[in-house]
DNA sequence: TGAGGTTGCTTGTGTTTTGCAAGTAAACAT
DNA sequence: ATGTTTACTTGCAAAACACAAGCAACCTCA
């Protein structure tokens, strides 16, 4: 489940790997909307198709974007979360926010919330990673 | 040349316009690269098709993020330029080739410019946008 | 003035990707 | 044991894409 590279510009590695139109939806799902399972994603707004959800999750799992788990609470299930590489999409995620925000006239995103990113994106981006601050961090690293 | 949008969420609303694996390409060449030929968008190291980038083009500039006018030195010409909403993507270009400088072991990605951006990406922006700092501008507001 | 080159597309044709509906298998619930 | 939930997989039609070729407007130079 690779994607070959077109080039190594920084700007096409990154669209080979979430440029189309769901790897980052799902991202936004599993950051911001705290979705974990397969059932959660297809129930989206935009609606994914099941086959489309199920190679886009493989991929990025294949690309270490995302990490995949059995859950042991429910053993049918899988928990799907974020790996540090995907976590560090969040600027891309903010910054197409941002600039929705402020072109598209029927946007949902809340004025209060974006003004409050645009003031200091730093801290919404730590309390979203709080979120994720679990057992998937790499080991800190010994003083 | 609209994009239907799938959802007025904003990640949607951005992944609608540009969520495709040559439009911020195209930006790219034209934000950062100060291409502005649509000869010059077919050199590039990846290889648009021109049927492709033709469509891009109209799509781009129906969606008022390029500005298309001949070129009055040389006629069967035409200038594309960034929009302000154009221009406003550069944080979204900007976070992916950060996102990239880290991720890819193979990024061509100069590291020392990349540091610099890191450290005031606003100087970074700045010094991109006054490049384009002519005619398309919107007047400035009365004092 | 007209022949050839440059530029910016458009048009076919085949391949790949996507969307939609239906089906399957493992784990679980009763 | 039977039905249900969950996570996919499969088949097929539609759309998007890549590649090659063609075409029209404009420019160049004789």
């Amino acid at each position: 489940m690779e994607s070959k590279n077109r080039s190594h510009c920084p700007v096409t590695y990154a669209l080979d790997l979430i440029g189309d139109k769901w790897s980052l939806l799902m991202l936004r799902d599993i950051i911001l909307f705290d979705k974990k399972y397969y059932h959660e994603f297809t129930q989206s707004l935009e609606g994914i198709s099941t086959n489309i959800l199920a190679n886009r999750l493989a991929m990025l799992e294949g690309n270490g974007i995302l990490l995949k788990v059995r859950d042991e609470q429910d053993k049918k299930r899988f928990i799907y979360s974020p790996t540090e590489k995907g976590l560090d999409l969040l600027p891309v995620i903010i910054s197409m926010v941002l600039w929705s925000a402020k072109y598209d006239a029927d946007t949902v995103a809340p004025l209060d919330e974006i003004k409050k990113i645009e003031q200091d994106p730093a801290a919404f981006m730590n309390k979203v990673r709080s979120k994720f601050s679990g057992e998937k961090m790499p080991d800190p690293v010994a003083l």
